[in-house]
DNA sequence: ATGACCAAAGCATTTGGA
């Protein structure tokens, strides 16, 4: 089965690129990241007509985070856990579809470094940290997907020295993904692709897409069971190029059935 | 160092994004 990631950046004005990539992908599982709208338009009929139920919190102007799927799918949460007044954002939700749970997430940017902003960051980082353990000790086969807001190393950008001081590549970020990834969670994209430059977002200005000029902040953390799982991968980057495209393209993965992993 | 491009809100221009 194929799962992927899709930071949308509106979903509304870009309805039509995600119907056009769905069609054209069919994945099972679509994570997806800045809906950019209350959760009263969601665009829920067009997705069902497309083949897709959905579990989904939006918010007004920003954030707004969903999972759809071509199962039935049910929610397990709507926020991370925990107490935190700051805590208001759109940027969690948790799903049981196809025997899995997965987690959708849209991590905080956190720029400008340093400031209030980079510290919420952290504070939202540890929480997720936090929940993933209570995730990995659940016996069940979980992911965690989404925009992470981190380039995990040097090899997910085009200009590491560029992002020293850039939220999204500040070692403490970059610390805080390390040890998100050491309780047991497996980068699906890294592990198939060891070496390579592969990005997942590209900035409108300066025809980044055009330069190649992209990072990779969009992962896939699977837990062991589904680690054993993963065939292969990818990043559609052809969809960014598409008028009126997101800044991110669209990552999958794909799983062998259950009955087929070792 | 700056600005370049987008969407949303709301109807001009600001704000956030990464």
């Amino acid at each position: 089965m194929k799962i992927a990631t899709y930071n949308i950046n509106g979903i509304n004005g870009r309805l039509p690129v995600l119907l056009r990539w769905l069609a054209e992908a069919e994945p099972d599982v679509v994570c997806l990241q800045e809906l950019k709208a209350e959760s009263a338009r969601f665009p829920e009929h067009a997705l069902l007509k497309a083949g897709y139920q959905a579990i989904w919190k939006g918010e007004k102007s920003w954030n707004g985070v969903a999972i759809l799927s071509k199962d039935a799918i049910r929610e397990l949460r709507d926020d991370l856990p925990g107490e935190d007044e700051s805590f208001t954002h759109s940027r969690y939700i948790e799903g049981f579809t196809f025997g899995m749970v997965i987690a959708c997430l849209y991590l905080p940017n956190g720029n400008p470094y340093p400031g209030p902003k980079f510290a919420y960051k952290l504070r939202w980082f540890s929480r997720l940290t936090a929940h993933a353990n209570t995730l990995m000790n659940t016996g069940l086969p979980v992911m965690l997907v989404g925009d992470y807001n981190v380039m995990p190393t040097e090899l997910d950008t085009y200009k590491p020295e560029k992002y020293v001081n850039n939220a999204l590549f500040r070692k403490e970020i970059r610390a805080a993904y390390a040890d998100l990834v050491s309780q047991g969670w497996t980068d699906a994209i890294r592990k198939l692709y060891p070496d390579e430059r592969i990005y997942t977002f590209w900035d409108y200005f300066r025809n980044a897409y055009g330069r190649d000029a992209g990072l990779r902040l969009d992962h896939f953390l699977l837990n062991p069971l589904l680690g054993g799982r993963l065939s292969s991968g990818g990043v559609d980057k052809h969809v960014r190029g598409w008028e009126k495209s997101s800044d991110h393209a669209p990552v999958w993965i794909e799983l062998a059935d259950a009955d087929q992993a070792q």
